[in-house]
This record gives C-alpha cells, sequence and structure tokens, in this order.
RNA sequence: GGGCGAGUGGCGGAACUGGUAUACGCGAUGGACUUAAAAUCCAUUGGUGUUUAUCCACCUUGUGGGUUCGAGUCCCACCUCGCCUACCA
C-alpha cells in the first residue's frame, strides 16, 4: 500500500504554473512555416471576448483541438494551430453606452482576461500569431477585401425596408431575427426603409451547394446548409392580366424592326409575333432580307408605311437607329420603344460589314450614320426600354453608354451571359420583353402540374403590380387599407401561422389561366412573401395547404387536380368509371350520395403529394413529374413561363448603423457618386468619438463627426462624405484563417506562398450555431476571392466538425440570467487544468450536449493522482518488460487511443486510459518504457503531469517533443480467447480457447462438457454455427 | 408544417462491419485504516425469483411487429424528447 506524505503529492498549482511558464520561454508552440514537412492546420473558431469571460463549454471544444494539435505534432506534422479574438459587436458596443467608456479599451481589457485563462489550460495555441479583427493593422485587410469584392461586382446599395430593432436602433440581418425577435435583446422586430449595402451571395448559391461534395464536413452541416439556400425547381408562369383600361379599345400594334441579318437569323422574331398575336395584336414584321443583295431602301420604306399607327416598336442592333430615325421624322407617337442590344451609331462598324459584306452598307448609311434629334424622340416615345448583354460581340456595355447619355429616362435592363439574342428564341430567354408588351403577373411555383387547379392568384402587398393596379380597382380603399395594416404588422405577426390569412381582392381586375384560359380573380395578401420567388403566387387550394385555408376563408374555388392514384376513381367510385369535376367548397356540403368520389376526393384536400393529373385538359391522366416537364414545355412555347429555380438564400445584408465595427471603406460624392477609397489611405480607421449611441435616424454615431465624414473625393477631389455604415462582425471572421497564415505582413493580407502552403484549413472545428451564419458565409468570401485569384483553393475547410454544447447542472442551457455558469476558472484553481481538460473529453461523446456534472470531476482528479503516483515510485519502476499481460494491454490502449483521437471519441480514448492505469497500478514493478508510452499517449490529454513526470523520469526533452508511440499489431492478438457457447442465440459457457481454434476442437470440448450436454439431451440438434475467434452457437429444437 | 438527431442501470455514458448488453466514471452500500472525519484502499452494485452462502433460473436497450442460428445494432409502424428551421409557393 502507498503511504501518501504531503511531497508525494500531486500538486498541480505548482506543476502547471512551472509548466505552462517553461513552454511560453521555450516558444515550444511557435509554429514555423517550413514548407519541408507536412503541414496539419487546426482551427477552432476564434472566441468573442465577452466581459463575462471564458465559460466551461470554450474549454471543451479547444481541449479536443488541442489533443489532436499534440498527436499531430507528435507524429510529425507542422501543425497550426492559432488563435485570435473576434471583438468588433454589439454586446461590447452596448456595455460601452453603459458605462460610458470606449469599446476600444473595454475590449483590450477583455482579451487579457480571455489570454490568461486560456493560457491557464494549457492549450498549445502559436500566440505568436494572435490576430485581433479590430486592430487597425487586421481590419484595413478586411477593408481591403471588401474593396475587392466591391469591385467585382458583388456588392450592391439597395433603399430596402429592413428588420429593425427599435430598442438596439440596429438594422438585422435575416439571420439575426428569432422568432421575429432580436437576436440580442429580445425586442419585436419591425420594419424600416434605409440604404443598405448588400452582398450578392445568392449569385454563389448554386457553387455553395455543389461544392459540398467537395469537402468532408459533417452531414447534418452539409443538409443544414443546403436548406438554409434552399434550392428549389419549378417554373416562373405569366399569368395575363386584364383590367379595364386595357380592354377599352386599345391599340395594339407593334413594329418589329430587326437587324441586319434580317430573319434568316433573328429566329426569336417569328415567335414573338406568334405570342403578341394570341394576345390580341397587330404585328408588323418588315423583312430584311439578309441574302446577297438585301434592298435596305425598299425595306426602310416598308416600315415607314408601318409606322403611321403602331403604338409599339421593338427594335434589335442596327434596327434600333432605323427606328429612332422613323420616330424623329414623323409626329406619331407611340407608347413604347423597346430597344434590344441596339448598336451606338457612332461607333465603328467595321466588325459589321466583315460579318455581312453583301449588305447595303450606302443604304443603312442613311439612316443609321447620323445624329439624332433626341428631343424630338423623347416626345413622341412614352417609355422606352433598352436590353443589353453583358458579352454581347457587337454590342458592348460600354457602347450602351451612348443610349445612357443621351435617354438617361429610358429603363436599361442587364441580360448576364445572353449574347447578341439574335439566334435566341421563346421565353427561356426572353421572358422580361414580354413584361413591357402583355401586362402580366410572374408567379413561381415548384408544381407546374397543378396549374389547371391554380383557382386565383395571389400577390404580396408590396408586389409593384399592386400599386401599378390600383387605379384601376372598384374596391381601392379598402386595398389600399389592407396594404397599410400588413406594412405596419410586424415579422412576428405577419408570419403567425395560427392566425387566419387574411387579404383582399383587386375587384374588376382579373387574371388568365395560361392553360386553360379561365379568368380567376386576383387577391392581396400578406401571406404570399415579397422576398421570395416573384412575390406573388398563383394559388391552387385542392393541392397547397396555406391557399385551401385561404380559399376556405374567402370562398374561393376549389378545384381537384391531382388524384394520388389512377386506382383510387375506381376503388371509391359507386359504379361506372367516375368523372370529375369542379366544385367549390360550398358543393362539397351538399354534395349528394351519386357524389361519392367527390367526397372522397374533397375528404383528402388539400391533397400535397404527387399523383395523377384529373380534369387537365390535355394533361389529363400524366403523373405529376412527368406532366410537369410538359407543361413546362408547352408554356415555353406559348410565351407563357418558363422552368426556373429559385433559392430561400437572400442576399447579405452588410451595412451596421453603429460604432463599433470596421468602417465601410466608400465616399458618396456629389459628382462621382460611389468611390472607393484608394488602397494607400487604408485603413480608414474609426475615430474617437464621444458619444456611441445610434442616432434616432438610424444613422451610425459616426455620422455625427463632422471632420471625419467630410472629406475630398479621391477621384475629382470635389466635397464628399464618407459612409458611415459599418460592417458586420461576420466580416472580420470571413477570413480571419488566412491571417493567421502570415498574422504580421504589411504588404498583403498573407503572402501567396504562406497560403498555398497553409490553405486549405484541415480541421475546422465550431459549433452548429454558426453553420448558416458564418460558416456559409466565409465559404461565400472564400470563393469570391478564389475567382479573384486571391486565394489557391475554392473551398476554406476541408472538414468540419461540431462540438455539443456544456449544459448546466439542470440539464438547462447555461446562461448568467439563469444562474448556472460554471467558471473554468475555478475548476482549474481546485482541480488543475489536466483534471478540468480530462473531464470535459470524458463527460460523453464530443459531438453531443451533455450536463455539467461537478461531482464527476474527482473521478478524473482520482486517475491523474494515480498516474501521478505510478510515476512518481522510483523503487518500484524496473528495467524490463516482463508481463506479457501488461504488455499486450498498453499496445491495445495505444492502439485505441490512436484510433479514438482520430475519430474525436475522446470520451472512450479517455475510458482506455483509465482501465490501462487500474491495470498497472496493481503491478508491484512496472517497467520504465511501460510508463513512459503510458505518458505519451496520456500527454495530449494532460500536458502538465505527463510532462513533469516525463521530467522525473530523468528525459530531458520536452515530452511534447517525442514522437507518437506505435503500437505492436502482434501484442494486440491475444494468443487466448474468451470462447462462447451459445444454445440458441442465447449465453450460456464460456471457456479460454486458443485465438484459432478451430470448429473440431470446440465440438470436441462440448461433448465433454457435461453441463451443455445436460442442456441439449432431450433436444434435436439441427444445426451448429462457428463464428471463428467468437462463438458457437448450437441450434436445437 | 419541414429538416436533423436521440431514447440503454439511480446518473453521465460504453458496445468494432449483426455475435458475451450495461465497459469507464459518478453515486450508493459494506469493510479496512483513523480517537474521529476527510482522503485512500478493498468488496458489492440492471431487475425479478429461489436458495443459509460466492450457486442457479428467467427477464431487460422507448412501444409493437418483422428479418436472422443470433438484433441495442438491420427493416416496418408507432410513442416520447432534443436541436435547427419555418406561410419559401
Amino acid at each position: 500500500m502507498i503511504s501518501m506524505s504531503e511531497a508525494e503529492k500531486y500538486n498541480h498549482r505548482i506543476i502547471e504554473k512551472k509548466w505552462q511558464e517553461k513552454w511560453d520561454r521555450d516558444g515550444l508552440y511557435v509554429t514555423k512555416d517550413d514548407s519541408k514537412q507536412q503541414k496539419f492546420y487546426c482551427l477552432i473558431e476564434f472566441p468573442y471576448p465577452s466581459a463575462e469571460g471564458l465559460h466551461v463549454g470554450h474549454p471543451r471544444s479547444y481541449t479536443a483541438l488541442d489533443i489532436v494539435a499534440r498527436k499531430k505534432r507528435m507524429e510529425g506534422n507542422n501543425v497550426l494551430f492559432p488563435i485570435g479574438f473576434d471583438a468588433f459587436g454589439l454586446p461590447t458596443e452596448n456595455y460601452a453606452i453603459k458605462v460610458k467608456k470606449n469599446p476600444a479599451d473595454i475590449t483590450n481589457d477583455n482579451i487579457g482576461r480571455f489570454r490568461t485563462q486560456l493560457k491557464s489550460l494549457g492549450l498549445s495555441f502559436d500566440w505568436s500569431r494572435e490576430v485581433v479583427t479590430t486592430d487597425p493593422e487586421y481590419y484595413k485587410w478586411t477593408q481591403w477585401i471588401f474593396l475587392k469584392l466591391f469591385k467585382a461586382g458583388l456588392v450592391y446599395q439597395s433603399e430596402m425596408p429592413i428588420n429593425w430593432c427599435p430598442s438596439c436602433k440596429i438594422g438585422l440581418a435575416n439571420e439575426e431575427v428569432v422568432n421575429g425577435k432580436c437576436e440580442r435583446c429580445g425586442t419585436e422586430v419591425t420594419k424600416k426603409n434605409l440604404k443598405q449595402w448588400m452582398f450578392k451571395i445568392t449569385q454563389y448559391a448554386q457553387r455553395l451547394i455543389d461544392d459540398l461534395d467537395t469537402v468532408d464536413y459533417l452531414e447534418k452541416i452539409k443538409s443544414q446548409q443546403i436548406n438554409w439556400i434552399g434550392r428549389s425547381e419549378g417554373a416562373e408562369i405569366l399569368f395575363r392580366i386584364k383590367y379595364p383600361e386595357l380592354t377599352q379599345n386599345k391599340t395594339k400594334h407593334c413594329l418589329i424592326v430587326h437587324g441586319v441579318s434580317g430573319h434568316r437569323r433573328e429566329n426569336w422574331f417569328p415567335w414573338l409575333k406568334n405570342v403578341l398575336q394570341k394576345d390580341g395584336w397587330q404585328v408588323s414584321v418588315p423583312n430584311l432580307p439578309a441574302t446577297d443583295h438585301p434592298v435596305v431602301d425598299d425595306w426602310y420604306k416598308a416600315l415607314a408605311d408601318s409606322f403611321g399607327n403602331v403604338s409599339t416598336i421593338v427594335c434589335h442592333s442596327l434596327g434600333a437607329p432605323a427606328a429612332l430615325n422613323l420616330i424623329q421624322k414623323s409626329n406619331n407617337k407611340i407608347d413604347q420603344l423597346i430597344m434590344v442590344a441596339p448598336v451606338n451609331p457612332s461607333q465603328d462598324w467595321g466588325y459589321l460589314k466583315k460579318e455581312f459584306p453583301h449588305a447595303d452598307w450606302e443604304a443603312i448609311k442613311k439612316f443609321a450614320d447620323l445624329k439624332f434629334n433626341w428631343k424630338k424622340i423623347k416626345q413622341n416615345v412614352k417609355k422606352i426600354v433598352v436590353y443589353y448583354s453583358d458579352d454581347d460581340p457587337y454590342v458592348s456595355p460600354e457602347s450602351v453608354d451612348y443610349y445612357k447619355k443621351n435617354i438617361p429616362e429610358a429603363s436599361f435592363k442587364l441580360f448576364r451571359g445572353k449574347g447578341h439574342f439574335n439566334e435566341r428564341k421563346g421565353i427561356t430567354e426572353l421572358p422580361e420583353l414580354l413584361d413591357d408588351l402583355i401586362p402580366s403577373v410572374k408567379v413561381f411555383t415548384t408544381r407546374p402540374d397543378t396549374i389547371f387547379g391554380a383557382t386565383y392568384v395571389v400577390l404580396a402587398p408590396e408586389n409593384e403590380l399592386v400599386a401599378r393596379c390600383l387605379s384601376q380597382v372598384s374596391n381601392q380603399k379598402e386595398v389600399e387599407k389592407y396594404i397599410k395594416e400588413s406594412q405596419n404588422k410586424s415579422d412576428l405577426e405577419r408570419t403567425d401561422l395560427a392566425k387566419d390569412k387574411t387579404g383582399v381582392e383587386l375587384k374588376g381586375i382579373k387574371a388568365i389561366n395560361p392553360v386553360s384560359g379561365e379568368e380567376i380573380p386576383v387577391w392581396v395578401a400578406d401571406y404570399v412573401l415579397t422576398g421570395y420567388g416573384t412575390g406573388a403566387i398563383m394559388a391552387v387550394p385542392a393541392h397547397d395547404q396555406r391557399d385551401f385555408e385561404f380559399a376556405k376563408r374567402h370562398k374561393l374555388l376549389i378545384k381537384p387536380v391531382i388524384i394520388p392514384s389512377q386506382q383510387t376513381r375506381i376503388i371509391e367510385s359507386t359504379g361506372s368509371h367516375v368523372k370529375t369535376k369542379s366544385f367549390a367548397i360550398e358543393s362539397i356540403k351538399d354534395a349528394g350520395g351519386e357524389q361519392k368520389n367527390l367526397e372522397y376526393v374533397a375528404s383528402k384536400l388539400p391533397y400535397e403529394g404527387y399523383g395523377y393529373l384529373i380534369d387537365s385538359g390535355k394533361f389529363t391522366d400524366i403523373f405529376s413529374l412527368d406532366a410537369s416537364k410538359q407543361i413546362i414545355v408547352w408554356l415555353e412555347k406559348e410565351g407563357k413561363g418558363r422552368a426556373e429555380v429559385n433559392y430561400k438564400l437572400r442576399d447579405w445584408i452588410f451595412s451596421r448603423q453603429h460604432y463599433w465595427g470596421e468602417p465601410i471603406p466608400l465616399v458618396h460624392c456629389e459628382k462621382c457618386g460611389v468611390v472607393p477609397v484608394p488602397e494607400k489611405y487604408l485603413p480608414v480607421e474609426l475615430p474617437k468619438v464621444k458619444n456611441y449611441e445610434p442616432t434616432e435616424t438610424g444613422e451610425s454615431p459616426l455620422a455625427g463627426i463632422k471632420d471625419w465624414v467630410n472629406v475630398k473625393c479621391p477621384k475629382c477631389g470635389g466635397p464628399a462624405r464618407r459612409e458611415t455604415d459599418t460592417m458586420p462582425n461576420w466580416a472580420g471572421s470571413s477570413w480571419y484563417f488566412l491571417r493567421y497564415t502570415d498574422p504580421h505582413n504589411d504588404k498583403e493580407f498573407a503572402s501567396r506562398q504562406a497560403l498555398k502552403y497553409w490553405t486549405p484549413v484541415d480541421l475546422y472545428n465550431g459549433g452548429m450555431e454558426h453553420t448558416t451564419l458564418h460558416l456559409l458565409y466565409s465559404r461565400f468570401w472564400h470563393k469570391a476571392l478564389y475567382d479573384l485569384k486571391l486565394v489557391p483553393t475554392p473551398e476554406p475547410y476541408q472538414k468540419r466538425i461540431s462540438h455539443g454544447m456544456v449544459l448546466a447542472e439542470d440539464g438547462k442551457k447555461m446562461s448568467k440570467s439563469l444562474g448556472n455558469v460554471i467558471n473554468p476558472d475555478d475548476v482549474v484553481k481546485e482541480y488543475g487544468a489536466d483534471t478540468l481538460r480530462m473531464y470535459e473529453m470524458f463527460m460523453g461523446p464530443f459531438a453531443e450536449a451533455i450536463p455539467w456534472d461537478t461531482k464527476g470531476i474527482v473521478g478524473i482528479r482520482r486517475f491523474l493522482d494515480k498516474v501521478y503516483q505510478l510515476g512518481i515510485r522510483g523503487e518500484g519502476i524496473g528495467n524490463r518488460d516482463v508481463d506479457e499481460k501488461i504488455q499486450s494491454l498498453l499496445h491495445k490502449t495505444i492502439k485505441k487511443v490512436t484510433e479514438d483521437i482520430n475519430e474525436f471519441r475522446f470520451n472512450t480514448a479517455v475510458s482506455a486510459l483509465m482501465i490501462l492505469v487500474n491495470e498497472l497500478q496493481g503491478e508491484v514493478k512496472v517497467s520504465k518504457n511501460t510508463i513512459e508510452k503510458l505518458l505519451l499517449i496520456l500527454s495530449p490529454f494532460a500536458p502538465h503531469l505527463t510532462e513533469e513526470l516525463w521530467n522525473n523520469l530523468g528525459n530531458k526533452d520536452s515530452i511534447h517533443l517525442q514522437t507518437w508511440p506505435k503500437f505492436d499489431a502482434k501484442m494486440v492478438k491475444d494468443a487466448e480467447i474468451e470462447f462462447v457457447i451459445q444454445i440458441n442465440g442465447k449465453l450460456k459457457d464460456k471457456c479460454l480457447m486458443p485465438a484459432d481454434v478451430t470448429e473440431e476442437d470446440v465440438l470436441q470440448y462440448i461433448e465433454q462438457n457435461s453441463k451443455i450436454q445436460k442442456l441439449i439431451a432431450d433436444q434435436q440438434v439441427i444445426k451448429k454455427i462457428f463464428v471463428p475467434g467468437k462463438l458457437l452457437n448450437i441450434v436445437v429444437k
């Protein structure tokens, strides 16, 4: 028995302090950029340095990755395991306002405290690479990256109703609104119109989904991101609308003026003509033959003849100057001029002449190569629209500037990647064109197969069409009232599912179901959201829960068009094959016996699944999925719809009207507009300010500092104002892992070489709560940087795992308000950092939430006491490994601990170490070699204690510089095993057998085993199943 | 409503690709040491029944079915809980 004098007791206070200081002095954990070694980049989410300090949740994930980092080092890797602080943000700012101190000073204090706490845990961070987001040397590069992305066209400004917290006086991103309440303070969020800087994250939606295939994230992280991005495939469908003004005998005559290639290549004109004619238009298309010698004069004369009574002109390419020439020479007034990819008359046409050498260029010159009388043109045309494309080989976006300068009041619409339009056809390419010609509601649906059941259309109150129609409706006041009401509702009220769905009909206005031609009512209701899809839906009450509720409440037609299976009709019918027909909800109640099948269908409503179409014209009897495809094809041909993909993901609101954030490095100049701050003036530092409170107008407090706000425009030198919005704290955290690779670089955000060596991050751990915010945002930034060739990889993190929360002892979330927070400092003081570390690893599976148990800690402390006694007892340590049993267990433990760390099963690794130590403790003599191996595999978990004992055994170099022990496969294998005998799968007997025992040997053993013999004596043995090295199962009857 | 995950002793939890369920730790009970307590060490500890004992039998992984020689593990249905998300058309 071991007697315990005071001197022999494990004193964690002395040991831990001693070694922490020594490691620090020796720079034991400073990482070198040694490109010859295999790198391993191991990253934890850097903490927000709150005033409360660390809580026991932090050390859980830090220790876990510290263990991984330490083991990787011992396995010969060059490990980067950095630490920093994400210090901008609201809590600090709110605290600063409360205590009237500078947030920068508060941040400094908090970081100081965090540093001390983190260092007391013995984590092997490389502190020389520490990064703080509020440091101007750091946020200089945050601003620099912002400008790069700004110049790449990924940032835009938009006046929009944003989520507004009346208490924090801050605009919130969608992600910061929890159940309609402010994430921080819980106040109900309202709306406020403000100009906001936005990031086009939606442009990357598809890639953010697709590239998940290339990385190793936990499945649930992937699926959560995919869900959040929310891709859904369906169709955009146009419902023509009819309202009184339109039906008054208005001229609908369109003149189509095509370009120099004529009909031969511009095959979208026949399509357009067809679509317009179906809508009741008169269409004139004088054709410029693209054959060898087109007679341009004749064509132009034909145009002039038609011009007399047209209301609309659509022109393309070189047709635009021809049209403009017509308009300026005449006194005819027309409604619209739509110019698609108009050529710039003042530019050189060499490229066109080359393509069409036989054209009559002299004649073309007559109408095209001249200066236009813009004043007169504007007088003659009510509305001008210009479409252009960003990859047009003939008309560059720059040459569109000619029109922008001369007719700035026109609306200019950019189509990405649509070429010169000349070989386009159908609505798949040019849907917006029809917006200007045929008034219609555009809806998005994932279920085009239900379109025959669309019995009404619903617009979001914010849909611009509502405002456009307002003067045409007979119940104008009622509609206006409704719109006002829903604008005043908070998000919480508007999304309250329990409440009845309110709405108001636009009386006098009808939509036309594009497939059935039926006239259906148009409603405005706030259950339709303006931010998703097109802000309008076709309502299919029979097959959508929400539409169903709405239709019931407002007594609208419910028309089933899908049945679960074709058999339904036959099974449920009373006699002959059943006919289906449309019925209103009232008629369901009145339905008589002969309508049994209808009752059946009605009882199933709303039926949201797939099935077979009924009552759907030529698509009847087709299965949903096929029907959807066929209906889309048909709609495209008719110019009434097209296949479309939608994402739930919204663009990222990047502006914060607060002080404590990175200033957005932009300047507003009266003359030049928005001008980026030139790189040489970065960083735009936060000025000192007396008052950190946001202003009542919603502007940031920076707006009040005149000598900071007023600057000279960097472009023209004229008077300008700085942008006073700051960035959200997701900005600094979107790229911090890049800075760690080269944290002191003052020329670049990180050198190319460092990035190439260290990125991507090999292992990134963080909370699940960051899956849809931080993780998505930083993947987006990284991809944008990759596209600009500023980082070498398309994905920032190769592997992402997540840790479970540490709950309070009552199983609830730890929170200050509940008073159940455990402070790690107390645990470190009383039991030691090594004990805290191991306890946090032992408490349960790393990925799951586990309640804290203060009593449970003593078990770990007892274990470390035992280890200490083992390591310290001098006379008990022998030189030779004699005991095979112990050696076998040692090697099994090495194997288990190695594998468990690889798989992040830290709890079972600890238990394996306990088993080994329990065993060793019972031995009289244990070899030094065995103790050392134990210390080595324990060292990532308990770095201080193992270092002390390692040193005590006479080793000079740190244990943390040693090589990770390998297990001997031979030692792991047992020579003898416990062999199991079962009868009908139930355990009956165990016996010691050689590991490679044969079936014959076992059978022989059984024959001599009276117990087994007795049990099977009266039974009939059917068969025997032999599992080598495990068991024999005797099956009896 | 949708998505993801989990239900194993008094508690936290183990159990590899189907093969000895309850490892390891906490707690509890008894004992040793002590004037005493703490600490430490030893023993017992899923349930029920039987037995004067360390023997023996049966039952047990949320519930009910199924597949299998054999199921905590696989399949189907259901119940409960947790997290995320939400009028996303």
